[in-house]
DNA sequence: ACCTGAACACCGTTCAAGT
DNA sequence: ACCTGAACACCGTTCAAGT
């Protein structure tokens, strides 16, 4: 009764920065990176730029908003974990596949690292030191350097799903790298690139990602 | 006297990739990643937008080929350690001083981790995994968690560098950050968050890069 | 308060034309 | 072979005008 007056107003589809939020996780999402213009927002919207404009300051923010939105609902994540090491696996897998789903988001946090979101991380993580008994002035290294990993492989993991690798030709395109590498550069002045060639073509991302976490974990665990 | 004749048709100042590279990079690391035009690489170079194009594929070749440039010549940094723990740690450093120096770089290669200067750096840090004792099958892990390490900071750091934040202004910014995130969250919900607010606040960025290869190089060593 | 959409300044890239 | 520079298609952002 109270708002009959306030929805006479409104259409049903009234704009809001969540709509226009969710509006352009869809084409990030669908699209990349690029196809996100106001242009593509209006349409699809079926609005005027000026309408984005009273809800967003700019792209750069639309696209904050939008990475931000993406890490939150990804943090819940390895909550209900009991060991400390685990929940952290947990944390950085949830982080890893929401990276997988929304491939501009890495390269968005490399940009723009002091998001909301990465604090809900941060603390997540700092919670599981503490519980693995880190000494309180190591904590803070040991939060940041996984902080780091994690944010800096995602970026990487995008700039491969920018280069539209399905997971049928990734195998070809690893191969055909490697092939190229070893090509180029002589086993005598490279001989590590040699030896490792065919790790480069056939490697999984997820468990060399999960490799790095756990090495990481490791050099933790001396510090206790 | 061979060439008298290609040389009466070149002006002294002939346009090359190396010419338009060198002037890109020193438009990237005055001005940055935005001021990196053709328009302003065309005013610079006294040219027209059709000369650089016959020299370089496009924007994205461009930028590459001055990552590339500036990561090649960083890493010849930590050849004459004998160690090689302190010969990684030099050659982390060399990655961190060329990203601080150039911080469009760091954004660059999150962007495109395959760059042909990245081989160098896999290389350089394969070597000193085999002196140092680490199994044939785990290197690769090591290998790359290390790159991806270095990588994803780079491009955190060169966000700071984005914003402007100079030497002096740093530190406000940093306590800024942290004030605002202590308001914002508090203490019972975000105990982490609060505890870390003075490190948050001053933190020495190298001092925390290198703090992270360590945790990586202890648990590497925990693999012997 | 919220929305419209034309207009502005700017950009990467192309290409016919020159030397 | 290499360079010129106008032209094209497109972009983020602004703003006077509407409701």
């Amino acid at each position: 009764m109270v708002n009959t007056a306030q929805r006479r107003h409104r259409r049903s589809d009234a704009l809001s920065k969540e709509r226009i939020v969710a509006a352009a996780i869809e084409i990030l999402d669908t699209q990349g990176e690029n196809a996100l213009t106001f242009r593509a927002l209006t349409a699809r919207l079926e609005t005027g730029a000026g309408a984005i404009y009273w809800h967003v300051a700019n792209r750069d923010d639309l696209l904050a908003a939008a990475t931000d939105y993406v890490i939150a609902h990804a943090v819940t994540a390895g909550a209900g974990e009991t060991d400390p090491q685990q929940a952290i696996r947990a944390i950085a897998l949830g982080v890893f596949d929401a990276f997988n789903t929304h491939p501009w988001v890495g390269t968005q946090l490399a940009r723009e690292p002091w998001q909301p979101a990465i604090l809900h991380v941060f603390e997540g993580i700092g919670r599981q030191l503490q519980a693995l008994g880190v000494p309180n002035l190591a904590q803070f290294n040991c939060a940041t350097t996984l902080m780091g990993y994690m944010v800096g492989l995602a970026a990487q993991y995008a700039a491969g799903a920018r280069l539209h690798l399905r997971a049928t030709d990734r195998p070809e395109f690893l191969a055909g790298l490697a092939a190229r590498w070893t090509q180029r550069h002589d086993a005598a002045s490279y001989p590590f690139v040699h030896q490792q060639a065919n790790q480069i073509a056939t490697h999984d991302d997820r468990e060399q990602y999960l490799a790095g976490i756990d090495l990481i974990l490791a050099g933790i665990h001396t510090l206790r």
